[in-house]
DNA sequence: CAGTTCGCCTGGGGGC
DNA sequence: TGCCCCCAGGCGAACT
């Protein structure tokens, strides 16, 4: 479930490790990975290019190569694995994981670049290469990343000022702000005071205004520490973030509130889990 | 157009 | 021990 700073992370980890190299042939195994086209070109295109730039948009990796824009989303549980060699891979990683991984990216140096995804939910697609990489067809229904500088209060306010779903969806609405996922959403409503279910026409500028200032906040320190480690989310071998202790109140084991020791309530919100505190959080 | 439901996937956990 | 069922969840497709 990699939100943005988890993406951030798993971006920097790649770019300081694949930045330059060289793919020399690409093995898919689960046809689905290449969502915009077949296998067959899906390997052939990536065949020779070279890992140039690395951007993140929303929860999306972008890699920028020679010919190509290259992008990928983790949905759930998707992992990038570097090995030093195919021998490392096979001796690395248990035998009933093997079957997890969907996608082996042989790189000209010998090290192999292996994607693994237990539930098979993530997605590639390869485009010729584009000035502006957010033009591309797969970000047609992203918005503007929840830390891009020119993003504003006011634009999301009007937005969704008609919107009748609660906050806490209007957040997982990638087409509004892109990047937040679930556990995020239910921390940036903590941190702005703001009660999940209330619904978003009735937010106003400066509940807004709280929104977003809490989002870039929260995404950003999050990231800084590495991202939230809960379930399965790691990347690179041993690398794992440590904000889940930083949690105020998503799937807190203690059922408190991270602020005033509160008892959580425990909801659904458009089929996803939602925790906040009703003593923090108002209903508007 | 806004909102709802379903399907995609699999491992893990609870009930029996 | 083993079987069944439910759950987690991002997102797109197909509805109302």
């Amino acid at each position: 479930m990699p939100e943005a700073p988890e993406v951030s992370n798993v971006l920097a980890y790649l770019e300081e490790n694949l930045k330059g190299a060289q793919i020399e042939s690409v093995k898919v195994t689960h046809p689905k990975l290449a969502a915009n086209e077949s296998v067959e070109d899906f390997e052939r295109k990536l065949a020779g290019e070279h890992f140039r730039k690395f951007i993140r948009h929303g929860k999306y990796l972008i890699f920028e190569m020679d010919d190509l824009d290259f992008v990928a989303h983790l949905r759930m549980e998707g992992k990038f694995l570097l090995y030093n060699s195919l021998e490392e891979l096979e001796a690395a990683d248990p035998i009933q994981d093997k079957k997890h991984i969907h996608a082996i990216f042989s790189l000209s140096d010998g090290r192999i670049l292996a994607y693994k995804d237990t539930r098979k939910f993530g997605r590639m697609y390869l485009y010729p290469k584009t000035e502006d990489v957010c033009s591309l067809p797969v970000f047609d229904k992203v918005g503007k990343d929840a830390l891009d500088p020119g993003l504003t209060a006011k634009e999301l306010y009007e937005k969704t000022r008609k919107r009748k779903l609660p906050i806490k969806s209007i957040l997982l609405d990638q087409k509004v702000i892109a990047g937040i996922g679930n556990i995020y959403a239910d921390e940036i409503l903590f941190d702005a005071g703001l009660a999940p279910q209330t619904p978003a026409s009735h937010l106003d500028l400066a509940d807004w205004q709280k929104i977003l200032q809490a989002a870039r906040s929260i995404l950003a320190d999050a990231a800084s520490q590495g991202g939230t480690t809960i379930r399965s989310f790691s990347y690179g071998t041993n690398h794992g973030g440590s904000y889940q202790n930083q949690l105020k109140v998503h799937a807190r084991e203690d059922g408190l509130c991270g602020k005033c020791q509160g008892e959580l309530v425990r909801l659904k919100i458009g089929g996803r889990s939602t925790w906040y505190c009703p003593a923090c959080q108002k209903e508007k």
